[in-house]
DNA sequence: TAGAATCGACAACATGGTTGACGAAGTCGA
DNA sequence: TCGACTTCGTCAACCATGTTGTCGATTCTA
């Protein structure tokens, strides 16, 4: 419990040799985001090779966006934070490669049921057992405990409904 | 140095209740996104309001591959990793902005040089003050070790050239 | 039953990428 | 010195993703 008294707290930079200075904060978005990125990169590397070659990361996550039971292009473009005229072009996108489909409602003639096919419950099957692969290698490098502290701390640090909002994608580019 | 020791480690997942079963791997890349994420949201929360409402990550990304010397068009493109004419529709945007200015290199009537204004140097040290705040919030909140454990392990599982490479933003979107 | 809300689609546009091509300019070897 | 590369910036066409606004069809609701 006693770990706020390591003498080296919030901004008591003494700039007397780089030893004891902290590390410069903008380290931290680009160590953060480095690492995001080489999960992500080495996934799709591996779905390429397991049948998935044209599997991109903004289909990732419109994938966990359809969800097991599928969703309508609307509910889509709510998760993932986008228009549902954006969610419906992504879901063209899908369909167009193969992993998900169009269903009319038989309840609701305006809806559409998108669903996944065969093809993308198999691209995310393959997603979490690769990302649970990736994660034995951080435990194997790191050690359980360290991989554990790293999670727990980003936990406390981002706010639990920014950290599984699913609109990842479109935020970088646009506005 | 004895730290492999801890009784859970790679894949002994006992799966028997979920407080032994290892953290799922599929939340490393998204608390990962998120905490990159939520800081960068954040930092141009804190830009906007002094001065620079109409900057977007992208353009903090391309004014760090101008770099405080400038460079050429070509040379900036090289170092986000992406096309040189992609580049170059950048600086146009910088320079729309008014971030950047383009001069004409006396020596080789090829090159125009890129470089920033100082209404982006501005931009760019702000954001060196804003990231060195948001980490001492983190460091509030955590204490110095943690983040500092972060940061190392971070280190330790991306590979060093990956980390600091520039092309951030090209990767989300498109192939 | 009339008005409001929702759904999917279309159009027009911005942004940020890609390739391919091109002329102008610099480099270098025979 | 001259010809063959190479490099630089730019243009054009295209793709992927977003945005707003509009629309007809349908459903919900007061």
């Amino acid at each position: 419990m006693v770990d706020e008294v390591d003498g080296e707290n919030v901004n008591q930079v003494v700039d007397q040799g780089k030893g004891v200075s902290d590390t410069p904060g903008y380290e931290l978005p680009l160590l953060l985001f480095g690492a995001f990125r080489t999960l992500i990169d080495r996934l799709h590397a591996r779905l390429a090779e397991e049948g998935h070659p044209d599997m991109r990361p903004a289909h990732g996550f419109a994938m966990q966006a359809v969800g097991a039971g599928g969703a309508t292009a609307s509910e889509i473009g709510r998760r993932l934070g986008v228009s549902k005229q954006a969610a419906g072009k992504t879901v063209d996108r899908l369909v167009a490669l193969g992993y998900a489909e169009r269903i009319d409602d038989t309840h609701d003639a305006r809806r559409k049921l998108v669903r996944l096919t065969p093809h993308g419950h198999d691209a995310l099957h393959r997603s979490a057992v690769v990302f649970d692969e990736l994660r034995a290698e951080w435990v194997a490098a790191l050690g359980g405990e360290r991989v554990r502290d790293i999670e727990n701390g980003l936990r406390e640090v981002v706010p639990a409904e920014t950290a599984f909002r699913l609109d990842a994608t479109s935020w970088l580019g646009g506005a």
